[in-house]
DNA sequence: GTGAAAGCGCTAACAT
DNA sequence: ATGTTAGCGCTTTCAC
């Protein structure tokens, strides 16, 4: 292993120098000459710097530590951890990525762990947008929320926009033309549920349509569900369905084709999530509204270098600051389940 | 911050023993009532190791390098991630996961990143099962290759075994009763390809039944492609079908279903991949055969860690060992699209 | 401009 | 059984 003193050595230049050279300090007072030959040297000898050594000396990493509940796992937030680990990358930073599974002795024993190795702040994030009660030891280093809150607003939390979501999906059914639109949402409730469906009122509203709470449908939110809510749907004599996401809607287009209903012929369907392998390849291929996961991802990072760079973390517990929450936009995905199509690109 | 001397002066012993009885070295001699007391102390004072100084002052990083092309991005491989994150973790070792979108110059950074890091081992992973040109670098350090291998085997690989998988789809359909079998295979030629095909003129072999060369149908493999594979498929007058994919699966139940034939009723499927979001909600749920990949995830690190006990980093380019490739087996999991199901139950 | 040297926090060989 | 001490490889202050 080559070591800076082998290179310092092998330029003929002190140990400092050499760390000078190699880093390119601005503020050291070394000529180009000794640089660029320091430089030259190192790379012949195949010099690389030892990260362990640098972070003991200079009293920092240059890592972040990722904790997620099972975004490794979710079949569609896996870009969440590729948005941060890009994000970081960009700033010199690496990402120490742990998948908790959701076990909150292991949560417990990953903060540790993160700790040890010096991370300079923590990204928390869950696979589905919800509230959570984070561990408490999250408050002694800079960290920030990802895809999920707390209620009381202790750290930055970066989120999608689920009204606007809401919105955008019913939206493009208005414009479309369809005026009476069920909205098959989720039986439960969450953040997810209760967004979308203010953005679906949102939108009727802007659009002077009176809203009906009978066009509301619940169910659970997966193929079963849309599947199952065939007869609901059918009653609300719709013209249009928002879905409260894609494996709903694919689970709807079965029931849909079994009766021998076409798409978007005899019915519009709006779904949400973006969850390709499911809406882009249905038939038709599904419109729907994307989660800005790789946005989250970013956003999260560059959230928690700003609050790096600026204030320490919170030790304070009678703080009452509330802490900033990001609502990314979620953009519609525009395919060929609303009808009629032609109009909805027009606008 | 708490650092090991303080622990040693509050405890009233040298720094050596603090650090023995913190890390309860065997071989140290001192007794168990000093190592509970300077834990103790530890524990009040809140210490907590530094991982970088434990690290410099050992040699050793316990960190292992986890590169790949997007499989964080697949929807279904970040479980490979967590198998391998876990097995990890169990060995007290820590992930550093980099995805390179498959760009080779961001390849070659993450790898210099990561020999600065100090990583005791690099895991190489890819998001879809082929051969792969590695970057030499990676042979300066023990590696292994997860869901791809190298031609010339100069890395130990774990992939999944595509033979078998192939074998058990077919096989399941053949103890079912069924003796016509299409096989609507990728149309790319890939390991999974030739591997699942090969499997699949086995199982026949096996019970029999003379191959014909007529029932393989090829398509791109995607839902598109099962879709439109649906002449093909009924031109075989085969009463089951083997896809290539579940993707292909779901195509061809849509083809099906347009066409008013039921599954498995009229015709029985077996999917490949068990990606779930689709097999398991299609109607009827469909009967396929699982990806291990929690296992290569697992086994990539397994794999690394026992080489790293053992030999050193082959260095040597002359060198002609053939590293061993895992061939981790592909589990069927059994749902509802073939007939007669009862018979396929009771095997 | 450059170098000497004091750490960073910890481990481990060597002394006692 | 426990303490002393010399590093691990690097950064950075301070002196020249």
């Amino acid at each position: 292993m080559v070591t800076l003193q082998d290179v310092a050595k092998a330029a003929g230049v002190s140990i400092a120098t050499a760390s000078w050279a190699i880093n390119d300090s601005k503020d050291a007072r070394i000529p180009q000459e000794t640089r660029q030959r320091v430089r030259k040297v190192a790379v012949s000898l195949g010099y690389r710097q030892n990260a362990l050594a640098r972070g003991l000396a200079r009293g920092q990493s240059d890592s972040i530590g990722f904790i997620s509940d099972g975004v490794a796992t979710s079949p569609f937030a896996g870009q969440v951890i590729r948005g941060a680990q890009a994000e970081a990358w960009q700033n010199g930073k690496i990402l120490l990525v742990v998948d908790t599974n959701g076990d909150k002795r292991i949560e417990k024993e990953t903060f540790a762990f993160m700790m040890e190795r010096q991370v300079e702040g923590i990204v928390y994030s869950t696979w589905v947008h919800h509230a959570v009660e984070p561990p408490k030891e999250l408050r002694q280093v800079n960290s920030v929320l990802v895809n999920c809150f707390d209620r009381r607003r202790q750290y930055p939390a970066v989120v999608p926009n689920e009204i606007q979501g809401g919105r955008s999906a019913t939206e493009i059914l208005l414009k479309a033309g369809h005026r009476r639109i069920a909205f098959v949402n989720d039986i439960d409730s969450s953040p997810a549920a209760i967004g979308r469906l203010e953005g679906y009122r949102q939108a009727l509203s802007s659009y002077g349509v009176q809203f009906d709470p009978s066009t509301i449908i619940r169910a659970p939110s997966n193929q079963e569900g849309g599947y199952r809510s065939i007869e609901a749907v059918l009653a609300t004599k719709a013209t249009a369905v928002f879905c409260h996401n894609d494996r709903m809607a694919m689970g709807l287009y079965d029931a849909l084709h079994e009766r021998g209903l076409k798409v978007p012929d005899d019915i519009s369907i709006v779904g949400f999530d973006n969850q390709e392998v499911i809406s882009a390849h249905l038939h038709p291929a599904l419109t729907t509204v994307a989660l800005p996961q790789y946005e989250l991802g970013v956003l999260g990072i560059r959230t928690l270098l700003e609050s790096t760079e600026q204030v320490k973390p919170q030790t304070d517990e009678t703080s009452q600051t509330k802490r900033k929450i990001i609502h990314v936009t979620c953009p519609i995905i525009v395919r060929d389940s609303v009808f009629p199509s032609n109009q909805v690109i027009h606008h």
